[in-house]
DNA sequence: GTAGTTGGTTGAAAATCGAAACTGACTCAT
DNA sequence: ATGAGTCAGTTTCGATTTTCAACCAACTAC
């Protein structure tokens, strides 16, 4: 097990669970529709030991559940949870970053609102004022899950 | 080197350059204003032949470069460039995620808006409709850095 | 001189990963 | 009912990575 000198950071905290090489483009699969063992593992190349491992881990964390599609065999599939689906602006924000700065602008996937067809922004979004958000208008300070240190910082 | 089966898709470009346990905790440090060498080792607890080499990894990808702060002897902090903290939704993102399903809620460190205070959301946006979008309404759709196959998914 | 700081490098031990082989439950075609 | 195939793993083992500790070089402060 890993030492944590200070796990004063959501981040830290989140990165714990989900940060390491796979388990971020397990996650896309699944938003993507790729539930099954077997397609995730050939999509991604991963070796199986490790997809049973790192699904297993979601498992127990909850972000994803594991449900049965048929009988004789039983068959599970890979279901996001709603803690899961939550996690759907951290890979587009991912995908973006990358859209813009990997792949040179060309987005090799594009994210579309199903209405309208536009694509997708990420953007802060305040939920008093109803208006997205410039990062110039935010600021930090430290909530009540803070147990030490706390300088003011910009993110 | 890692095989990959189908570089299809800026998540996964992304993390094949920022995806392993230490880099995003070190970008956080970065945005959080800690950018020397020995106080990145210390607060996160990793080993120093690693931090070098993520450094240098980072540096080369040009995410974050490295200027002296002082001379005799030459001092060097990293800072984040443009592309890094074009980073910071995606930190603000995993960081909001971590707040509410890994620390209950509380938050250890809180994103306000300037103007009125809320705590701010991330979340998808639709410029056309004007309207937060919810993971449910979101469809993907090649886009033009695609090289191969297509089908429609659902995000 | 001695001690301390910063930013590393080196090397050995431990942990993790990847590829391939194997398993077990079941289906489907012949 | 035999044989081939699929799905979801588990096991094994060699290769790679990570960790931990020691060491180093340049410089400052006393």
């Amino acid at each position: 097990m890993r030492t944590q000198p200070a796990v004063e950071c959501s981040i830290q905290r989140t990165l714990d669970l989900i940060g390491d090489r796979w388990t971020l483009l397990i996650l896309r699969d699944l938003f993507r529709g790729v539930r099954r063992f077997s397609r995730i593992q050939e999509d991604l190349g991963i070796a199986k030991n490790l997809l049973t491992d790192r699904l297993g881990t979601l498992v127990d964390a909850d972000i994803v559940e594991k449900v049965p599609y048929q009988d004789r065999p039983v068959r599970h599939e890979y279901r996001l949870t709603e803690k899961g689906r939550a996690l759907s602006p951290s890979l587009l924000a991912l995908m973006r970053w990358g859209d813009r700065y990997v792949s040179g602008g060309l987005a090799p996937t594009e994210l579309v609102h199903d209405e309208c067809g536009t694509r997708l922004e990420l953007q802060p979004w305040c939920t008093t004022c109803n208006v997205p958000v410039a990062p110039t208008d935010i600021s930090s300070r430290p909530g009540p899950g803070r147990h030490l240190g706390t300088e003011e910082t910009r993110v």
